[in-house]
RNA sequence: GCCCGCUUGAUGGAAUCGGUAGACAUAACGGACUUAAAAUCCGUAGCCCUUUGGGCGUGGGGGUUCGAGUCCCCCAGCGGGCACCA
């Protein structure tokens, strides 16, 4: 870095306050004229992809938006001024189920509101200041974006990554739809208040499933994520070894096929059970109206798991009878039971009451036999089994085979692969692993969704439309008034002539889940202007994986899971050679607000309120305002606060700052008036430090060391730390604490005496530091005194502060003395000092000496450089 | 119901590898400056006890260790996800 001096002109021409609206605003036009942040491929450069999840263009941006893209965006100013080639780009994940309510309720059509949305939600995001490429931006809901995608789908279907089939729907039976999850509210519709029903239906799928295994094993990989992510992934895909195993059915022909994880617990089986959407269920409700009743009970509970597995478990006796598989003289009844379900394993379980708590819940129901067959290792076996069966507790413990015949005596583990080893022999059975993950169902039955390249001809089936005819453009001439997806009504649009035979046929009118658009969009990025293909192969295999993708937890599994199998699938399919798409990933924390109530109970949004000390009034009518705990804020509860509001009051660099001090970026944050308030008055006393310096600094020269004294020598080494812990701090996103350790450089600047020698320039080198050091979190403040320091070079193309290791030294520490681990008193020694030496010293301490008393140390634990403690 | 987290002063948090708990802030209190207020600057402060000294203290209970906010077991409260919200 060039050293400038200074002239205390160029100072005192700085104003007393510093004006964030013109400074802002002027820093945010130069980046702009300057084209900044334009990415461009340079294989002789280290790039760094750094990625937050793209918004939806709901219409505002929210504080959770502010305090996502501010963490990547000093991530991303970061690694550009360390000389990384870094693409930050922004885009809209723009189809979705708001767009259509919003049509529904206010008559405005999906593509209009969502284009609109986009328009103001990006005049929003600019006067915070971010590094972003806006030459990429993206929109999923045009026919440039989502025709590759069509492309893809039919791809993968060659590939046979894609298939059709039946599954379960939310059907609202007045509204004549299908309701997502969240839209079903006590199983009753949101809007009709019917109670909904689960349906079949036919639809598309992608084989995750095919990927499962690699899935799994490369979540090990991933060593940059956060392991709770890596866990929920894990669990998620649920990988589980068992064995299927086929009961004869008593006077049928046909088996009962069951996917069990318990085969060594066969000795225990009290009942068999099978899913409503079992084809022997189906069959036997064809003649039984009883059996249709209850079917028709257990599908008013709807899709969910949540509300499956809460649901209270229910179990209809078939007339069916199981022969076991290990005594055909043994028989077990069949029941239907609405906690088995037809996507898990084979629709059929066999229940062993003894081993399994849903199990003995049933048993207790219905009254059947619990009987054990495992038994803790060195129990009382007969005592522990008729306590057992007399109990309502099932043991899933570890321990030995009892009652079982040829597994008798094994451990757990034994008894499953020798009950395994019979079966296989017997051919009732084989070893098998099952997944609990299940195949992505991308159709959704909506209108505002990406059309799916399907052309159904009642000669030739489903027939993927030809490559030259892509993409398939969503209609816009469309209408909401009536109930139902309006594609399936669009007088011309789904009648075409088959590809294959000519002759008429129908379009799929289905479209693509949100998330097929979200599954790729970081690769769209490395070329989003390609109109032959979804992206070039070079720029791909330059820019992925992305370094650093920042979200939300709560895409912890579904949207990053997704996305790690598309790049699968993508790369199955040649379109880019990395099995990963994120490399780095960081999940933030919420933005929380307190929440306020009127009298009457309405909530109350924080600019309504006036906070007293003696609680809090409505202004309006200075009635009292009940406060409520911290929430995620959210328009419902109306604890939000107006990012644009914020800027135009206190200015982006201090709402910046506040999302990135006090708390750690993966938890929640709770906004607060007293903290930004805190951000601002930071940003100017930063100001101050530069415009009123505690040491007239413009005649510095230069920071040599051991031309330094006092005050001045302590903040050239507080300096040169900091760069070293700051720049440890944001390398792993700890920018609460970067926070903090400039506050500490800038409370030294503060006490840096002028007479001390070397102040001037002691000082210079600790405000350049410190100016440096923020800039990736504060950069129209960090540029303004930059450049007021007299430099030509602006931040934005300047290089990060490296510290000098001769400064980094430490020759002094101050160790803790413990007697028998309580703190006794502090000594200050040389670093490497000899333990016999810290001993003695320690001894010697007054304070040991009256703590020890009359007893003799037994023992002396010192630890170099961090404790002594004296064990009497 | 199942899976995953979180819990430290009045408040947000720090303590990164098991080694001085409370860095840095916010709120509060005291002082300086001011006619006054704001702003700014300086100072005080975990809790309890009678101190100069001592005891207690990281959601609760137990354990491992010379030493536990940190590791293990149990419990409680709060939050995220559960496959069609994004």
């Amino acid at each position: 870095m060039k050293k400038r001096k200074a002239g205390i002109a160029i100072m005192t021409r700085m104003d007393e306050r510093y004006n964030f609206r013109e400074s802002e605003r002027k820093w945010q036009t130069y980046w702009a004229k300057e084209n900044a942040f334009v990415a461009e491929s340079n294989p002789d450069k280290p790039k760094c992809y750094v990625l937050e999840m793209f918004p939806y263009p709901s219409g505002r941006i929210h504080m959770g938006h502010v305090r996502n893209y501010t963490l990547g965006d000093v991530i991303a100013r970061f690694r550009r001024a360390q000389g990384f080639n870094v693409l930050h780009p922004m885009g809209w994940d723009a189809f979705g189920l708001p767009a259509e309510n919003a049509a529904i309720q206010n008559g405005v059509h999906p593509a209009k509101w969502t284009r609109e949305n986009i328009q103001t939600m990006k005049a929003q995001f600019d006067p915070l200041g971010l590094s972003i490429d806006w030459s990429r931006e993206i929109a999923t809901c045009e026919p440039d974006y989502y025709r590759h995608e069509q492309k893809m789908f039919l791809d993968f279907l060659k590939a046979g990554l894609a298939y059709r089939k039946t599954s379960m729907v939310n059907w609202d039976p007045v509204e004549h739809t299908v309701l997502a999850n969240e839209q079903v509210i006590d199983g009753k519709g949101w809007r009709s208040g019917a109670p909904v029903e689960r349906r079949e239906l036919a639809q598309w799928f992608l084989k995750i499933t095919a990927y499962a295994d690699d899935l799994l094993a490369a979540l090990d990989t991933l060593t940059d994520w956060p392991d709770r992510v890596r866990i929920m992934q894990h669990n998620w895909i649920g990988r589980s070894e068992g064995a299927r195993v086929s009961f004869d059915l008593v006077g049928r022909d046909d088996k009962l096929e069951v996917f069990t994880t318990r085969p060594d617990t066969l000795f225990g089986a009290a009942f068999c059970a099978i899913s409503m959407n079992h084809p022997l269920a189906k069959e036997l409700a064809e003649n039984d109206p009883a059996l249709r009743d209850f079917i028709t009970s257990c599908n008013a509970v709807g899709t969910s798991e949540a509300a499956i597995e809460t649901a209270e478990k229910m179990g209809y006796l078939t007339p069916f009878k199981a022969h076991h598989p290990f005594d055909s003289a043994w028989e077990l009844p069949v029941y239907i039971a609405n906690f088995v379900l037809m996507e898990y394993g084979t629709g059929a379980i066999f229940g062993c009451p003894a081993h399994d708590q849903r199990d003995m819940d049933f048993a207790r129901k219905y009254g059947l036999p619990v009987t054990a067959v495992v038994a803790p290792k060195d129990s009382d076996v007969s005592a522990f089994a008729t306590a057992l069966a007399a109990g309502t507790e099932a043991f899933t413990g570890d321990g030995v085979a009892i009652h079982s015949d040829f597994m008798n005596g094994l451990a757990v583990t034994e008894a499953k692969r020798a009950a395994i080893a019979r079966l296989e022999a017997e051919h009732r059975g084989t070893g098998t692993v099952q997944f609990r993950l299940r195949d992505w169902g991308v159709s959704r039955q909506r209108y505002w969704g990406c059309p799916i390249p399907i052309i159904h001809c009642p000669h030739c089936g489903a027939v993927p439309v030809p490559d030259d005819q892509l993409p398939v453009t969503l209609p816009e001439d469309v209408g909401f008034d009536l109930p139902g997806n309006p594609l399936e009504r669009h007088p011309t649009w789904k009648h075409v002539a088959c590809p294959q035979c000519g002759k008429p046929a129908v379009r799929e009118t289905d479209t693509f889940d949100t998330f097929f658009e979200s599954s790729w969009y970081f690769a769209r990025f490395c070329d989003p202007k390609n109109t032959a293909t979804a992206f070039d192969r070079a720029a791909v295999d330059y820019w992925l994986p992305v370094d650093q993708y920042i979200g939300g937890i709560e895409h912890a599994v579904l949207h990053l899971l997704y996305s790690r199998f598309f790049t699968r699938a993508m790369e199955t399919c040649g379109y880019l050679s990395v099995k990963e798409p994120f490399k780095g990933l960081f999940t933030q924390g919420m933005v929380c607000h307190e929440t306020y109530r009127a009298q009457s109970g309405a909530w109350l949004y924080p600019a309504e309120v006036e906070k007293r000390t003696d609680g809090a009034i409505e202004i309006a009518n200075a009635q009292p305002v009940t406060l409520g705990r911290s929430e995620k804020m959210s328009k419902s509860k109306k604890n939000t606060v107006d990012p644009g509001h914020i800027i135009e009051t206190y200015g982006a660099d201090a709402a910046r700052l506040f999302m990135l001090s006090d708390s750690p970026p993966d938890r929640d944050l709770e906004w607060t008036d007293s903290g930004i308030d805190g951000a601002w008055r930071y940003i100017q006393r930063l100001w101050r430090l530069a415009a009123q310096p505690a040491v007239p600094f413009a005649d510095g020269g230069e920071a040599t060391e051991g031309a330094f004294e006092g005050s001045a020598k302590d903040t050239m080494t507080l300096a040169h730390r900091t760069i070293s812990a700051v720049t440890d701090d944001l390398a792993k996103l700890r920018f609460n604490t970067a926070v903090a350790k400039l506050r500490e450089l800038s409370n030294q600047l503060a006490v840096t005496k002028s007479q001390d020698k070397g102040a001037a320039a002691g000082y210079r080198f600790g405000l350049e530091t410190l100016v440096r050091l923020i800039a990736p979190m504060t950069p129209h403040i960090a540029e303004e005194i930059w450049m007021a320091l007299g430099h030509t070079t602006p931040l934005v193309a300047s290089s990060w502060p490296e510290a000098d290791p001769a400064w980094l030294v430490v020759d002094t520490v101050t160790l803790a003395v413990q007697v028998n681990g309580k703190l006794r008193g502090t000594l200050e020694a040389a670093v490497g000092a000899e333990a016999k030496a810290l001993e003695a010293m320690a001894l010697a301490l007054p304070a040991v000496q009256s703590a020890l008393g009359e007893r003799t140390p037994k023992k002396i634990i010192v630890v170099p450089n961090k404790i002594v403690n004296i064990v009497g």
